[in-house]
RNA sequence: GGCCCGUUCGUCUAGGGGUUAGGACGCAGGAUUUUCAUUCCUGAAACACGGGUUCGAUUCCCGUACGGGCUACCA
């Protein structure tokens, strides 16, 4: 049997979010532990929801997030081209092959005219379906004479292609995840495959390409069961149907709250990322912030959506790349909606955080850090990380939260040093402040050692002492061991720091 | 409306004819850290409902309710 090939088949018409990458993602998965293919596609057949910038973003999310095509645009490949719009002339011929076999006729009623039925229809509380009952009162090469056809053709008529589904009959649809479902063709209506500007519908474009592109698997949104069936009758039209792929319709991604399905809304109303990565659109409404500038590292993505819908079946909960390549499974994937939950997409990156590599942090945090104007040195920037990560969920946190480690802190929080500080402890301070000034050593150990030291040898309180001293250094009184800060810092900065802060507090308890 | 799919703690889920229904996020409490975070411990928290089938159903079947998707010359 040859090597399994799947594809991610995504419509440039915007920014692809969380959704569309989950899929891609269960694509690339199976792909990569099958030894399989993993293809990319672009269906762009809709020329009016076509986005410019919309299939650099499609690359660019899938670079970002690790999970890299082995064909696609860009790429290359033997089944090329990978674009739907540069294969347009490919699909005429199905369409024609299908006509012939008197699987699909021309229709050339106009939009406007069937518009015009599906609202008479509604308005007496019907619904109108073009279909096999219909099918035969409508304009089309069923119903017009051979020569009134041909003469439309001539003329240049508009027409679209219309798929002929044969009543009476029930299509059965083996899903890897719903397992059987079925559908009776009595409620299928005669699809569109080929559109009056020339281009395919979905239908048509995505069964010739996956059946010319070898496509054994079929890993989709749910959105798409309704339209197996008539899949499975082109595939059968085509006469293709011992080589049909496999179907695995995955359940869909749900809005944090309320009802319905994610939609891009929903990050913008609830100021959480729902794309990969950052989009500009036209206005602000069409304008959002990304997983990846929101501070998450691609894996922590991965692990996060690979859950969504999908478990091991074990308790262990963080899988990287590797581990999730390995331990996937279609069989496992679940049947209902799961809800995008923000809380536990930050908890994963937080554990992600904290087990990665301060070097490996060290090309997130750089940048994040000389976007505020400081260039540190490597080593500082390691030390820093390494006292950091355990205590942040998203990268800029680690300047939100450690900004002090490279300019004297902004903010004072002042409530804590009025309950902290009393005028009496200056004494105390100043013997304390001399004397880590004359410290021989300013490491992490002899800084504990000398400021303990001092505290019990004065018969002071750690808990007054150590507050305040962080205060002093930090304007906090969170933050990593004060010892370690102090080294991070230095001498000469904690010399200053502690001179200034000292007059802040009298001043602010005087007042 | 019609068709299709689904329903275990608030959320993601494991499980499956007889279980104290397990884990994770979040939440609450505690221990460690004389801070914060991490880590660890503890706790509250679920089988939608009604009928069957069965000695026994959360598990199987049928309904109902609820949720979701589709119902375009969009994908």
């Amino acid at each position: 049997m040859d090597s399994i090939r799947l594809r991610f088949a995504p419509s440039p018409t915007g920014a692809l979010h969380i959704g569309g990458i989950r899929t891609a993602l269960y694509n690339f998965l199976l792909a990569r532990q099958q030894k399989g293919t993993f293809v990319l596609r672009i269906e762009d057949t809709d020329q009016a929801r076509y986005v410019p910038g919309a299939e650099d973003y499609i690359l660019e999310a899938l670079e970002w997030c690790g999970l890299q095509p082995d064909e696609g645009p860009g790429i290359g490949g033997d089944y090329g081209p990978y674009r739907q719009s540069e294969r347009k002339d490919l699909y005429g011929k199905y369409a024609q092959q299908l006509i012939e076999s008197g699987h699909a006729y021309y229709a050339f009623d106009t939009a406007d005219e069937l518009a015009e039925k599906r609202a008479a229809a509604e308005a007496n509380g019907n619904t109108f379906k073009y279909d096999a009952k219909v099918r035969h009162q409508l304009v089309n090469s069923l119903t017009l004479s051979d020569e009134e056809v041909q003469k439309r053709l001539d003329r240049g008529d508009n027409y679209t292609v219309r798929l002929a589904v044969p009543p009476d009959e029930l299509i059965l649809i083996d899903d890897l995840v719903r397992e059987r479902v079925q559908f009776h063709t009595n409620e299928l209506d005669d699809k569109v495959i080929l559109k009056s500007d020339g281009m395919p519908t979905y239908h048509l474009a995505n069964i010739v390409d996956d059946h010319l592109m070898k496509i054994t698997h079929v890993i989709r949104g749910e959105e798409w069961l309704p339209s197996t069936a008539h899949h499975v009758l082109l595939y059968r039209f085509l006469g293709w149907e011992d080589t049909m792929p496999t179907f695995a319709h995955l359940p869909l991604i749900m809005k944090p709250t309320g009802k319905g399905k994610l939609s891009k809304r929903d990050g913008a109303k609830l100021g959480i990322p729902v794309f990969p990565l950052s989009w500009e659109g036209p206005n602000p409404e069409n304008t959002f912030k990304g997983f990846r500038e929101f501070g998450f590292v691609p894996d922590a993505v991965n692990n996060f959506l690979a859950f969504l819908g999908w478990n091991p079946g074990t308790e262990q909960e963080i899988f990287d790349k590797e581990e999730l390549i390995t331990a996937f499974s279609v069989e496992k994937i679940g049947k209902s909606g799961a809800r995008f939950d923000y809380d536990k997409a930050r908890w994963f990156n937080q554990q992600y955080l904290i087990r990665m590599l301060d070097s490996d942090l060290l090309p997130h945090v750089k940048p994040i850090i000389e976007a505020h104007g400081h260039q540190p040195d490597e080593a500082f920037l390691l030390t820093f990380i390494g006292l950091m990560k355990e205590r942040v969920h998203l990268l800029p946190e680690f300047w939100e939260q450690g900004h002090y480690f490279f300019t004297d802190y902004q903010s004072l929080d002042e409530k804590m040093v009025s309950k902290k500080w009393k005028p009496e402890f200056r004494t105390a301070f100043d013997d304390l402040h001399q004397l880590l000034r004359d410290t021989e050593s300013f490491t992490t150990e002899s800084l504990q050692t000398t400021v303990k030291g001092f505290i019990n040898d004065h018969g002071y309180k750690f808990g007054n002492i150590l507050p305040i001293l962080r205060l002093g250094l930090t304007g906090t009184t969170k933050g990593p061991d004060i010892f370690a800060t102090m080294a991070l810092l230095g001498r000469a900065e904690v010399d200053r720091r502690l001179q200034a802060s000292y007059q802040r507090f009298d001043q602010l308890t005087q007042e």
